[in-house]
DNA sequence: GTGGTCTAGACCACC
DNA sequence: GTGGTCTAGACCACA
């Protein structure tokens, strides 16, 4: 069975960092819908092959965030109205975007030239 | 006296990093010339407030790069031809831009939409 | 327990060179394999009488070489695909030869005289 | 003017070890003859744009190997008999070749496969 | 426990 | 004084 997730250990990026951010991704893209129930962080984790801690850090996060909520002795779920957390998703990409380009003009290139590069 | 480089000492980045970065950007905006030669590891390391071994790395990572050459007994110096530098890093945060609209783009957001977002 | 690698401690080579070379010729050999786990940084460190930062700075260097991959808390290990590695290594030593031979002939003997010499 | 010897700054080969080779290799070559005058070690360290004391050093190592003699308040000669240096160049240089050969095998290819390789 | 970063300070060869 | 190597030991985030 293939998981939700995909790791890439390589990645400076901690383990824990990146399960939320493309669980989050999945919700905002509807994959994930509300009320879907996640796996059990056992489950998940060794499907993963991760320590359990790691994927009880992800899911705090995540509910810390708005998208899951923790019902114990139920489950985990995605939480019924999403919406927002798509808004939210694309804000942070803009802003990281903003900050690119701005780092990028102080090398002498106008944005202009920046944004006629883009494929 | 002011330095050539200016630290973060808060931020996550490590040291050596945010030395490699703000030299290989200087190197490119042509701030600091060909020929040139940077201040001893000694040097930079004490007006920094730094350890000498830090300031090593950063110039053995610099050097990896092909930005800087260093002479031993003799010093470190920015290289002949850092004219390929600058395009690099442009093409690498060209790159970065692009990865970016891609993953927004399969949240439902267009090309365009993005763009006429960006400040 | 005997160590995969052995050091010359008097040697002027620099132990992280003797490490960095010794492993890399393992792989070479097919001693080190694929996906082999080597030791931690401070298991080989302790194993060797040595410090960790230099085990820590060889291992950079095999990552650099890409020899090995350094996953952040999992452990250091051989690549997937190190075939083109032992290549590399008799490609550069013949270039080597070619090079002093190249410089013997020019002191008046012939190149089938050297051949002739060697044992 | 061009200098008799050529630097590389940049390897690790000390600058002495490099003149002190040259020098030695002229002199095998017949391009240095018995009883030409080196230029003094002011001269030679200014046209080099390299320490005196580093070329003081140079010439004691010349003629401590053998290769030129130096007469106080004449300067510093090329010995009369530079016969007996051609040979030992040759022979460290099929020492080394020997050498390498030996490494290589070590990684499971033959003498024969080298040899059959060299251009 | 594992890798990553950093400090403090030492010793060396070379110039 | 300059770079190069190394030791000893600390602290951190992550798993």
């Amino acid at each position: 069975m293939n998981n939700i997730v995909s790791l890439d250990y390589q990645s400076r990026k901690p383990i824990f960092k990146q399960i939320v951010q493309q669980i989050t991704k999945f919700v905002a893209l509807g994959i994930l819908k509300p009320k879907d129930k996640l796996p059990s962080t056992r489950e998940m984790a060794s499907s993963l092959g991760v320590n359990p801690n790691t994927i009880r850090k992800a899911y705090s996060m995540l509910e810390n965030d708005g998208v899951i909520i923790t019902l114990s002795t139920k489950g985990t779920f995605i939480i019924d109205n999403p919406s927002k957390i798509k808004d939210k998703i694309i804000k942070t990409g803009i802003d990281e975007i903003n900050q690119k380009i701005k780092e990028l003009t102080k090398l002498g290139i106008t944005k202009e030239e920046i944004l006629s590069k883009l494929k």
